[in-house]
RNA sequence: GCGCUCGUAGCUCAGUUGGAUAGAGCGUUUGGCUACGAACCAAAAGGUCAGGGGUUCGAAUCCCUUCGAGCGCACCA
């Protein structure tokens, strides 16, 4: 169990004993720290409950403090604030027990199984800036899942099928016409394709502006769209294969440079077999019915203070949508996974969507009431005009044209004649990126500033980067002198004392992190560490100490915060270079 | 129109779920490289928490209201 937590329990456990009618201790890290290392503010809440003056019922805590034997100056102050302190014995055994134990004071979730569906890159087009967050975010709680011991299965959820596929297959109609593809035959072998990853860039967004220009056009989309989903013609079958070939390569590529990994790799389309099935279930319910022609199902309910429209689940010429695809991915994801929780991690704009798509799919029995869809948006990426980020060409930012100009910024700070110096610039862009996007909370939108991942110094990325080498250097050059360090005699010193009380916070900022679903936390974390060990590395020169226990004691609190860095960082999924 | 998310320092964002004197980074001003990596450290200035009302021992946080911003509302994804 995690320290804290059993510090925690301990006092209940006390105050129960003492009739004091609580169900839950919180040491708060202290506001003044100069009163206390921590506070708990229970007794003005009490004092209600009790009939009793918040100082008196304070009093009585105090005593039962003092008995579970682990504080020193407990205090009373103001309307009945309690402030106390570990003793310092506690703190340098903590050092000692955690530096020695793997893994490092954290408290495990059960084993149950999550499937997490991030990433939603859509085949038609490259990845912009837009796709950052669901892939940050997305590959950080899956990591932080893993981490606190639950089983993971991530899923990148192309949107590899749709009335996209329809745009570019008429567009790259209308400019090769002569292509094999469009000859309404079956052919043996089709013809290379014209264009690169590149290109992709550009076909939808044109294709599109025209379909919603001209309606002519869109109808034509739509036929093409219906051809292609039903497998009836062959060419536009073949071609869109083609596509998702050139355009997969080019998005799995990125994704690797972002260090986010899928365990499937599956899109929309991989759920088509289970469409029938999902459509079977959905109608024996008897709450699949016909609207206009479309198959809806009302997922209105009485406690619905708005206007709550019904899910479109069949078009009415029988073409599928967006939604059909989600709920047959559900059925497929239930029938071979069998999840105890499906999280979605997409743009705030979709909460009312997947709220009809949950509905449904527990209206109709697709899943049972006791699995768990949960939908964890994530808010937009604006430009400076506070409305959602556009190229000067009115195009979205593409996210390879963002780390290129952000590595770029990196390289003009690095030494010339470093080796491996391309290598190392790419971790410190990724980490840059990585770090100035999982600063703001999850749901806020955020200013999309170029300057704001090319910053280096404060608090980037970068600086964490740069600290954590420092700590790594400092150990290699000990380990070079052939100086053991693996234990810790100190009588912490102030700095010393706030660096362990921070790092014995550790486990409440993962399980935070975790029932939020909000990196930030660790992300402001991992700062809070970092400056304040930069700070202890500034007044304190290590590797000189002429006292011998000092010096080991500072190397093993060095380690343990580097070791806690690279803990965080990887569940952020960034990676330290050796040098930089 | 209805709903969702918001409005905190010049800028970009935090604020431990109702606690004590509201924080950080950048920017500005000032100081520190002849010791372990200065992408660092130390210090200062900077606030009517959009406005108003309410709830209570106590409000940036909860409720009401006004103003303002972004997003979403049946066959797109």
């Amino acid at each position: 169990m995690n320290f804290l937590n059993t510090v925690e329990k301990d006092i209940l456990n006390k105050f129960k004993e003492k009739g004091i009618p609580l169900d839950e201790v919180q040491l708060i890290t202290s506001s003044k720290k100069e009163l206390g290392d921590y506070q708990i503010n229970d007794a003005m809440k009490l004092a209600k409950v009790m009939h009793k003056s918040p100082r008196d019922i304070a009093e009585d805590l105090v005593k039962c403090l003092e008995e579970t034997g682990y504080f020193k100056n407990i205090n009373i102050a103001g309307a009945g604030f309690i402030n106390l302190s570990f003793k310092d014995e506690l703190l340098t055994e903590y050092v000692e027990k955690v530096i020695k134990s793997s893994p490092k004071d954290v408290e495990k979730l059960n084993e149950e199984r999550i499937i997490i569906d991030y990433g939603g890159a859509n085949i038609a087009k490259t990845l912009h800036v837009g796709h950052l967050r669901s892939a940050n975010i997305g590959e950080a709680l899956k990591r932080l899942a893993k981490r606190l011991g639950k089983e993971v299965i991530s899923d990148v959820h192309f949107g590899d099928i749709g009335r996209q596929s329809g745009m570019v297959i008429y567009e790259l109609k209308e400019r090769y016409p002569n292509l094999n593809y469009f000859s309404g035959k079956e052919e043996i072998t089709w013809d290379e394709l014209p264009i690169t990853g590149k290109d992709l860039e550009e076909i939808y967004p044109t294709a599109s502006i025209k379909a919603k220009e001209n309606e002519e056009i869109m109808e034509k989309v739509r036929e093409i769209t219906a051809e292609l989903e039903s497998g009836k013609n062959k060419g536009y079958v073949a071609l869109w294969d083609k596509i998702k070939e050139i355009s997969t390569k080019d998005i799995k590529s990125i994704y690797k440079e972002l260090n986010t990994d899928f365990d499937l790799w599956e899109g929309e389309s991989d759920a088509y077999p289970y469409i029938k099935e999902t459509i079977d279930i959905m109608e024996k319910s008897g709450y699949l019915v016909e609207s206009e022609g479309a198959k809806i199902v009302e997922v209105i309910e009485d406690t619905d203070k708005a206007p709550m429209p019904p899910l479109i689940v069949l078009q009415s010429n029988g073409a599928t949508l967006y939604a059909t695809r989600e709920l047959a991915t559900i059925t497929s994801r239930m029938k071979r996974f069998n999840p105890k929780e499906i999280w979605y991690v997409v743009d705030m704009r979709q909460s009312l969507y997947f709220e009809q798509v949950f509905r449904a799919a527990y209206k109709t029995g697709l899943v049972s009431k006791d699995t768990v869809l949960e939908y964890y948006g994530f808010g937009t990426m604006n430009g400076t005009d506070g409305k959602p980020f556009k190229t000067r060409d009115g195009n979205a930012a593409t996210l390879k044209s963002l780390i290129q100009s952000v590595k770029e910024e990196i390289l003009t700070h690095m030494n010339k004649d470093m080796d491996n110096k391309e290598e190392i610039a790419e971790k410190i862009t990724i980490a840059a990126i990585k770090y100035a996007d999982f600063l703001p909370n999850r749901t806020t939108d955020y200013i999309f500033e170029p300057s704001k991942f090319i910053d280096v110094e404060g608090k980037t990325g970068p600086y964490i980067l740069y600290n954590t080498i420092r700590m790594k250097s400092i150990l290699k050059k000990a380990e070079e002198r052939g100086i053991d360090y693996s234990n810790y005699y100190n009588k912490p010193t102030d700095t010393e004392k706030e660096i362990i009380l921070l790092l014995m916070e550790k486990n409440n900022i993962l399980h935070k992190a975790y029932n939020n679903k909000d990196l930030s936390s660790i992300a402001d974390y991992l700062y809070n560490l970092t400056s304040l060990y930069s700070r202890f590395y500034e007044a304190n020169h290590i590797l000189t100490e002429s006292d011998e226990k000092i010096k080991e004691s500072w190397l093993t609190l060095t380690k343990l915060v580097k070791e806690t860095n690279e803990e965080l960082l990887d569940i952020l999924a960034i990676e330290a270079p050796e040098k930089m």
